[in-house]
DNA sequence: GACTATTACATGAAAAAGAATATAATCAAG
DNA sequence: CTTGATTATATTCTTTTTCATGTAATAGTC
C-alpha cells in the first residue's frame, strides 16, 4: 500500500476544515475514558510484571472482595462477558489461581474461589494498588478526592 | 468440565473469609472504570446500530476534532497502539470513511483524512454523542459537571 | 409428571488485538 | 555521499475476544 504513487501529499494545501474541532477537548466519555486509562496503564504495567493479564488481575480482585461469586456475578462486576470470563477462569484454574466448583444446590451453576496461590498474588496486587492509587491521585487535595469519588459514584 | 465429580460444592459451608471486602468499594481506578464502562456502554450500543465499531467511532470522531492526523498522532489521541490503528485504518479506508495520504515532505508519514461519507456519519454520531451526554450525566447538577471536567482534566 | 421456557455455563469458528519484527524513509556523522 | 541510527508505518504470527450457538439444569404450566 506504500506504492500508491497518485495518493502522495504535494504540499501543504491544509486549511484547517476540521470539522467540529471542539468536540473531543470537552466530550465527558472521552475525558473519563482518558483519565482512566493514563491512571490503569501504569497499573497495568505493573500487573504484567508479575505475570499476570490484565483480566485475571480484575478477577482477582473481584473475587478478594466478593468471594464466591458465580461466573455470571463476575460478568457483572468486571464488565466482561460470559464467554470470556468462562475460559479466563479456566485457565486460571490451571494455572492456580482460581477453584470452580459446581452448586449442589443449583448443578448449572458454577462458583469461583481463590486458591491459596490465588490469594497470595492477589493479596500482593492489592498492596501494590493501593500505593499506585495514592501516587495516581497525588495530583488532587484530598478534598478534591472525595469529591471525585462521589461525583463517580453518581454515575455508577 | 462439567462432569467433575469431586468438584461439587456439598452444602452452604460458606463462612465469609473474603480476602479484603472493602477493596474494590474505595478503589478510584476500579469506579473510575466503572464509571468510563456504565457511560459509554449505552453509547457504544447507538454506535453499533450505525453500522460502525467503537475503534473507528473514536477515530472519526478524533479525526472530526484534530485533521488531519498521522498514524502516530492518532495513536496518542485514541490511545491505541500502532499496528491497531495501521489496520483499523486500512479497513476504513476499504469502506470509503477515511483517506490515507502519504506524505510528500517526508514519505514514512501517512495522514488520514475524512471522507465525504465518513464526515457524514461522524457528524450525526457527534449529535448523537452530545444527546446522550446529556442524558448520561443527568444524575448530576451543573456545578457538578463543572467538578467533574475539572477533576478529570486535572487528572490526565 | 410431560412439555416448553428460561437460566447458567460451555464451546467453536471468525474477527480482532497484541507482541515482535520487517521495511522504508529520513537523519546525523564523518 | 556512505554508513549507522532513528523514526513511521506495515506485516506476520500468536493469543484473545466476540458472536452465535450448544448443552445441561431448573422453573413454570397445563
Amino acid at each position: 500500500m506504500l506504492d500508491e504513487p497518485g495518493n502522495v501529499a504535494e504540499a501543504a494545501t491544509t486549511t484547517d476544515d476540521r470539522l467540529d474541532p471542539d468536540f473531543m477537548e470537552d466530550y465527558v466519555l472521552y475525558m473519563m475514558a482518558l483519565a482512566s486509562h493514563h491512571m490503569s496503564a501504569e497499573f497495568h504495567a505493573i500487573v504484567r510484571a508479575e505475570g499476570l493479564r490484565v483480566p485475571e488481575w480484575r478477577i482477582l480482585a473481584t473475587l478478594a472482595s466478593y468471594e464466591p461469586q458465580s461466573v455470571t456475578q463476575l460478568c457483572e462486576k468486571t464488565l466482561y462477558d460470559q464467554p470470556r470470563l468462562t475460559k479466563t477462569l479456566h485457565k486460571m484454574e490451571a494455572a492456580d489461581l482460581v477453584t470452580r466448583r459446581q452448586q449442589a444446590h443449583d448443578r448449572r451453576v458454577v462458583h469461583a474461589t481463590l486458591t491459596p496461590r490465588g490469594r497470595a498474588v492477589v493479596q500482593d496486587l492489592i498492596a501494590l494498588a493501593r500505593d499506585h492509587e495514592i501516587r495516581a491521585l497525588s495530583a488532587l487535595s484530598s478534598a478534591e478526592r472525595r469529591q471525585l469519588k462521589r461525583l463517580l459514584r453518581k454515575l455508577i
